[in-house]
DNA sequence: ACGAAATCCTAGCACCGCTAGACATCTGAC
DNA sequence: GTCAGATGTCTAGCGGTGCTAGGATTTCGT
């Protein structure tokens, strides 16, 4: 019995390998640049074999968005961690989901922005997806509270401007010099 | 003389037949149905005179989304047209907006989402495009103005929370019953 | 009417995601 | 220890993509 054990960890390990190098492969050159090709010379298997892991490209993406995922939501949580009034700790936030967004664009993009087929509000979403949202939706609702607004509203509508001004900066749409004065902006109207 | 202009007026012709059938099959079936086999099959001719009148797919790409801009600049100025307080005023510019992208997907994610080449901020962009953000900058400005808040990344982040509301949207990341509740946050925040 | 020039198409390149079927390896009962 | 069968992996290939070289055809100016 134990060599089935022994089979299934290996396996385990190969499946997390692919992701790594679907997450390195992705920061270093992009999305684009991730081919089942060059991801399986890369892990030194042949093609066939991430098949037999994944049911296509989209579930490497989607296991790397996971993946990232959990690590945006730990991150929000300690920039809100020791931050007392409510619209600070949210500003924590923001700042930190942007910091994020720059530091790993791939990762970035693997959750957010490539058409992914990820359940996102429904409940059977996995858990690390739960996770990242509440640690924006927690803040944002704190937030609202102390200024009379709508949470879910608010909330969405707070995390839409950061989404958009990670998506829009990144093709170049938005000016750079405008960076600070954008995130005053949003400090001071969120 | 008068064939050279014969010919080129057909060309012109045959050029914007090409964007009209690129944006058409687009708005039917998505731009992952836009290939330049079934571009070219629906224009009647062989592939490679794609490549006599753009540069790529890329350049077609650009020529729809400047179609666009100038659409949505329109829209976007009739809207602002009449209503005289300036928030309200940007309000409906919101509005607009964000019909426009409901509206018209395919045309909204050649000019905004879809990995081009236009350049945007700079000076040697299109006039389109200069038009489209001038229509969304200036009411934004004005809105600015009576709120007491810095123009430039007010205007910004009132954008990039149009933006990311439609793309959010798009990909099932919002929740449909928090529309109304979303649109109502922003014009009480902007 | 005829050589030159412009125009267009056929055929093909290298790549993509993905899969069928052959091949090798390992397992477990005898 | 042997050997059928299960398991794992690979080679080769399918239909598709964007794009292009080179030849055929039509049109033009003389």
């Amino acid at each position: 019995m134990a060599i089935k054990e022994r089979r299934a960890r290996e396996r385990a390990e190969r499946e997390q390998l692919i992701v790594r190098a679907a997450r390195e492969l992705a920061e270093a050159e992009g999305w684009d640049a991730v081919t089942t090709r060059r991801l399986a010379e890369r892990i030194e298997y042949s093609q066939p074999v991430l098949y037999s892991h994944f049911s296509g490209k989209d579930a490497i993406v989607a296991a790397v968005a996971v993946e990232g995922c959990a690590e945006l939501a730990t991150l929000l949580r300690a920039a809100a961690a020791d931050v007392a009034d409510p619209r600070e700790a949210f500003a924590a936030v923001a700042r930190a989901y942007l910091d994020f967004a720059e530091a790993n664009p791939a990762l970035y993009d693997a959750i957010f922005t490539l058409p992914s087929t990820l359940p996102f509000g429904t409940p059977d979403a996995p858990a690390p997806l739960h996770a990242a949202f509440a640690a924006i939706a927690e803040p944002a609702t704190r937030s609202a509270k102390v200024s009379g607004h709508d949470p879910g509203g608010y909330t969405e509508l707070a995390w839409s401007a950061l989404h958009g001004m990670v998506t829009l900066a990144r093709n170049g749409r938005l000016r750079p010099d405008l960076d600070q004065p954008r995130i005053d902006a949003f400090t001071a109207v969120f």
